[in-house]
Order: C-alpha cells, then sequence, then structure tokens
DNA sequence: GGATGAAAGGAAAACGTTTTCCGTATTTTG
DNA sequence: CAAAATACGGAAAACGTTTTCCTTTCATCC
C-alpha cells in the first residue's frame, strides 16, 4: 500500500492492458462501456494519479512554467509573480519560482538547471545580452519582462520613457525648478527613465541631478536620503526609481525635518498598494505590475501553444499617472531666465 | 543541433558506455585520467546537462520542493517564501509555488498535482484538519507552517498566545481601558491570538470587543473603520490581526479625524517591512516571517534525508514586541472599579 | 451473405537516465 | 611469481508513461 500504483497496477485490475488505460486517461480513443467502467473502478479503488514526471519525459512537456525576478521583497515583483501566477492556473500549469536575490552569477546557473523542468520562462531581471542569448539557446520558449528582448524574442514592458516623462510634465506644472533623480543604473528601465525625464525637463528649461542608489530597496531610500537632502541647494522635487526608494526617502526626510510636499515633493514609480498609506500619500505612477505579469504569461502559452516568437513581439503597456499628496505646486513664481541659466544643468 | 545531448551522445563521442558516463558525472565511481579526460571534453563539446526529469523517474527525488501559501500578496507570506527559498537554494533545490488566493477547493487538487513533482511540501494555509490527513496520505514530506499540525507530523509556528498577551500587557501598562480587537476568524493563529489577548485584558480587568474582517487585507482594514470608530463609545485602542489590516484601518482612521496615537492606539501583528513607513510608525509584534520560511524548510530538509517526521516535532518561535508610534499613554487616570463594573465586556 | 471498412484493444518500442551485476585488467600480497 | 584482491568499465534492466503500429471484432454496404 505503501507505493504508489502504477498504471500498470491498474491494467491489472481492469483486467486490459496499460494502452488501454493511457488512451482511456488521455481519451484519446473511444472505448466499449463496459471496458470505461472497469477502468474507472480501478482508479477510483487504488487512487491511481498517473506520474507526471513519467508522463514528461515521452512527451517532453513539463506542466510548469518558470519565472525568474530578482526579489520577491519588492512588491512590484509580488505583484507580477501573483498575474503570472493567475494565469498559469488558468491554463494548467504550475509554477516554478526563482528569485535571484540579486546574484547574477548563481542566476544562470539556476536557469539552466530550471530549464529543463519547464515548458517555458519569463525573465525578469537584468542580465547582459549575451546572457540573454544562452538562455535562448536554451530552446525553450522565453518571454522577457520588463526590458526589450533581442528581435524576433517576445517581450513585454512598461513604456518607461512615457512614465518618466509625464512625472516630468507634473512637476514642471506643478512649478518645480530644481529636481533630483534617484536613479538606479544596473536596472533596465533606468536608462529610459532617466532619458524620458531629462528630455521633459530640459524641453522645459529645469534642472536635473542624478544621485545613485545602490539597490532599489527601503533601505537605500532611507541611505541616501540625507545626502540628498544636506547638499547645498535642496532640490525641490525629488523622483525615485521606485516606491520603495521614495518610502525610505520620505521617512528619513520626515526626520530630517523636511516637510513633504510643502519643503519638497517627492515621486516614486510602479504604484506598489502600500504607496496610498504612507504619510503623505505617495504620488506615483502606475505600471500594472499584476497585468504585466498576466501579459506576459499570455505570451508565454502563445509560444507554448507552437506560434512563433517572431510573430508575438514586443508588447508595451502604458503607465498611469496616479496623483496623491506627496507633491504640490511650488509657491514662488519662476526664476527668470539669466538667473535659471547660471543654475547647474545636466548636459 | 536543435534537440538536446543526451548521455547517449556524450557515451558516443567519448567511446564508453552510457553506464560510465552516468557514473562519472554522479562521481559514484572512479576512472582512468584518460576516460575522464574523454567523457569531460564530450561533455563540454556537446554542452551536455543531464535531463532531471529522466533522473527523477529513476532515484525518485525530484530536487524540487512546494511551498503553498494563501496570499503572496500579503508581506508576512512574502518574507516566509523568500526565507523558504533561500534555504532551498542552499540545498540545490528549486521551489515550486502555489497560491491558493484564499481558494479552498482549487487548493487540494493544486497540491495533489503538485505533490507528485516535488520531493516535500510546506503547507502554510487553513484547511481543516481532514484536508490535512489527505495531504499527509500522499506520502511526501510535509511540513505545515503557521499552525499546529497533527501528532507525529512536524510544524512550525509562532506562539500566537504569548504575542498577544505581549500585546496586551503594554496596552494595559500604558493604561487603555476599552480595547477593539479586530479579527479574522478563518486563519489558525486567530484564535489563539484572540485567547492571548483576552486572557490578558481581562486579568487586568479591562474590555475587549470583537470585530469581524472578511479578509486580512488593508481593503478589510479600510473598509471596518468606520464601524469601529464610529461606534457609540470610542476604543481607547485597536488589535488588528495582522499589520495590513492595520494599516488600512490607521489610513481611514486618519481621514475620518482620528488622531492616533492620541485619539485612539493601533497595534498589529507581523512586523511587516513597511510599518515602519506608515504614520505614525506601527507599533506591532515581529514573528520573524523570513525565519519561519527557513526553519520550515529546514525541517522538511530533515524529512527528506531521512529523519523521521515524530522525532521532528512541533517547534516555536518566540514572538518579540516593536514599539513604534502607533501606540501612546493615555492621559487619564484609570477609572474606578466600580465604573469599570457598569462597562461592557465580554464574557 | 461475403467483401469492405471502421472501431476497439493490445504488444512493444521509446523517452533519458541510474543502478545492479558481471567480466576483465591491474595492482597488491605472501 | 602465482594468487588474491581491487579497480575499472560495460551490458542490461528498470523507472512509469505515451505512442505507433498491429490484430481482432463488429457493423455496414451492395
Amino acid at each position: 500500500m505503501k507505493n504508489k500504483p502504477t498504471i500498470r497496477d491498474v491494467a491489472a485490475k481492469a483486467g486490459v492492458s496499460i494502452a488501454t488505460v493511457s488512451k482511456f486517461i488521455n481519451s484519446t480513443q473511444r472505448f466499449t462501456a463496459p471496458v470505461e467502467r472497469k477502468i474507472q473502478a480501478a482508479i477510483a479503488e487504488l487512487e491511481y494519479h498517473s506520474n507526471p514526471l513519467a508522463r514528461s519525459m515521452i512527451t517532453g512537456k513539463t506542466g510548469s512554467v518558470g519565472v525568474a525576478i530578482l526579489d520577491i521583497g519588492n512588491p512590484h515583483f509580488t505583484s507580477m509573480v501573483k498575474g503570472a501566477n493567475r494565469i498559469a492556473l488558468e491554463h494548467g500549469y504550475n509554477l516554478l519560482f526563482v528569485d535571484t536575490e540579486e546574484n547574477q552569477a548563481r542566476e544562470e546557473e539556476l536557469l539552466g538547471a530550471l530549464s529543463r523542468r519547464v515548458d517555458g520562462l519569463i525573465v525578469s531581471s537584468r542580465m547582459p545580452e549575451e546572457q540573454m542569448d544562452r538562455i535562448l539557446a536554451l530552446g525553450k520558449p522565453v518571454v522577457f519582462s520588463g526590458r526589450l528582448a533581442p528581435a524576433g524574442v517576445p517581450s513585454i514592458g512598461i513604456d518607461a520613457y512615457a512614465a518618466a516623462y509625464m512625472i516630468g510634465e507634473l512637476l514642471v506644472k506643478q512649478g518645480h525648478r530644481d529636481i533630483v533623480y534617484l536613479g538606479f543604473a544596473p536596472a533596465r528601465p533606468d536608462t529610459e527613465r532617466m532619458r524620458g525625464l531629462k528630455e521633459c525637463l530640459e524641453s522645459y528649461g529645469r534642472s536635473l541631478t542624478r544621485y545613485e542608489v545602490r539597490e532599489p530597496t527601503l533601505a537605500e531610500g532611507e541611505r541616501v536620503c540625507s545626502s540628498v537632502v544636506l547638499r547645498k541647494e535642496k532640490p525641490d522635487a525629488v523622483v525615485c526609481y521606485n516606491d520603495m526608494i521614495a518610502i525610505g526617502f520620505m521617512g528619513v526626510a520626515k526626520s530630517l525635518g523636511i516637510s513633504i510636499p510643502e519643503d519638497m515633493s517627492v515621486v516614486g514609480i510602479d504604484n506598489i498598494p502600500f504607496g496610498r498609506f504612507t504619510s503623505p500619500a505617495l504620488t506615483t505612477v502606475d505600471i500594472q505590475s499584476e497585468r504585466l505579469g498576466e501579459e506576459a504569461m499570455r505570451l508565454l502559452f502563445r509560444q507554448i501553444a507552437g506560434q512563433n516568437p517572431a510573430d508575438i513581439g514586443h508588447q508595451m503597456l502604458e503607465p498611469r499617472l496616479v496623483m496623491r499628496d506627496s507633491t504640490a505646486m511650488r509657491a514662488q513664481p519662476l526664476p527668470l531666465p539669466a538667473e535659471r541659466a547660471s543654475r547647474k544643468k545636466i548636459p
């Protein structure tokens, strides 16, 4: 009784061949009523469940998909996984999960091992082009999420440029002049976000200074805060690479006696659920994290179903500004162009 | 070139038998230098990686472990998964992930399917005793997390009674008299938390009223807030089943003109990272979520390594009070016993 | 009512490994 | 130096399925 019943046991008990049982289970052939009844009875009595590993061996399908993310502790990725999981479930697939913990070296090894256990992969992590190629060489369907993939490889992302641009426009409209961007260069969307912000602000003649964060986390937002706040010319507004940084930043800014948004506006990106509950509530840009996971998974299943990856291409989700209370109008009138010219600018 | 190389290809290229290659890979036998060199060369040239499914078939080990949780959107579970993932990785195992999304019906089906793909399971979800038995009947090592398991089955949890009791003591010490507990009955630890709080408060003659929440989420904390705040006698303090509820609660309390902690103290349980960044910062009880995942996984691997489940038993993590700013001393002196007797109490 | 075709069920190969058992070559031992 | 022990390498079975042919049975058609 200890050992799991096999298809052989079922066949014996039902008095048919294992081929018959297999075909019955997969309903790949019709059978006479008595045969069906006997098989069904045997299956029920033995509580037989087919061994998915053995099936995988022959069919080449595993019934699992893998999702590789950077840090499940970041709510953006949490939401993404949640979305991906939902769609996977709908298709009857399991989710294998890789949290690379920002560990580049380990990641490739993990993905390599994983790739044999899954029918496809969603990769949502930083990695150099060449590593992407090696992932593709694994021969499994892949969707890159949160970044553009090489030509012919499906990918899905948010329009990071637009997201940053709309932040820029908000800040300009509110009269901010001296703006700091807390960037995180290793992250893929960082470049586009920086570019969107810069192009927007420059076109209005506003100043942009970049600070660098070592990780996109609460702790780093806290750490970097004092250097930003204590610099000679305190900025009007701080745009953060993501909400985590922004929330950390606001926390210590408050303790440094800075009042947000009166003294300084802060805006994040991601729209994580907790942004509504900080004080002040965080102005941010919604990047549809959960939907990102869903759509990535849909793209993956289209490939698994046989669609040519090259026909799928890149999909782009639209960001949406979420105005809350961490940004406010600057009371002071804009300075004259002459005065502005003397201000430090990024080239 | 399209097809993955098999051990047979390696054997052919190296001019040895497949048995030799297998033994070399698993280093289950020594070989002469030239043979080793040839095999290594062949493996390198073909970029051979052994097929884990085929291996699993014969060894009976899958190299994966499963974790079933209720809602990855809840940071407590996120941390738990993170801890579990780390230990799994250390053992060279993959994590298969089931988010039951509070869906009882689906859960058993999912776990049943999953159980054939993993070497063990961590189950951290509500489920009736009989369903636990069915999970155990799957014949895989199981660790129940966040709750007590049937005798002889390893489990790990936090001392929920103690956690609630220390909240009670804090509130008493701070002079709170009329206390509300926002409970979530379907959750396993709820009973113990309620009991700890009740016994503590009763022993000091304080009043406890229970409100019920429909889900342990931010949204439900928000929803329930008005009924609590607007009741005839506004409570001195609100204890929430978890931090999510507490944060949601504080959000709308503020908008209803309640000032926390001056008008009302609020305390949560879980110590999620964002509790530090609400305003006021949330007083809570740390239940070591990440460590919970780690220890659960360690318990699981002890079983996988062959240790008798009955020798492992139940492990209990100690909670720790985290004092922040959402609780404060009540200014008013305690009322006389005579007055207290007239106040509503839970029997 | 015999030829024709379809339908139902089975035998056996295949999937890619690990592992047991066995034979041979090499070393160690007395 | 012969005998015994050890080290090395291979043949084949096994894991639990699916799938590809076959064979047999049965209904259908003129």
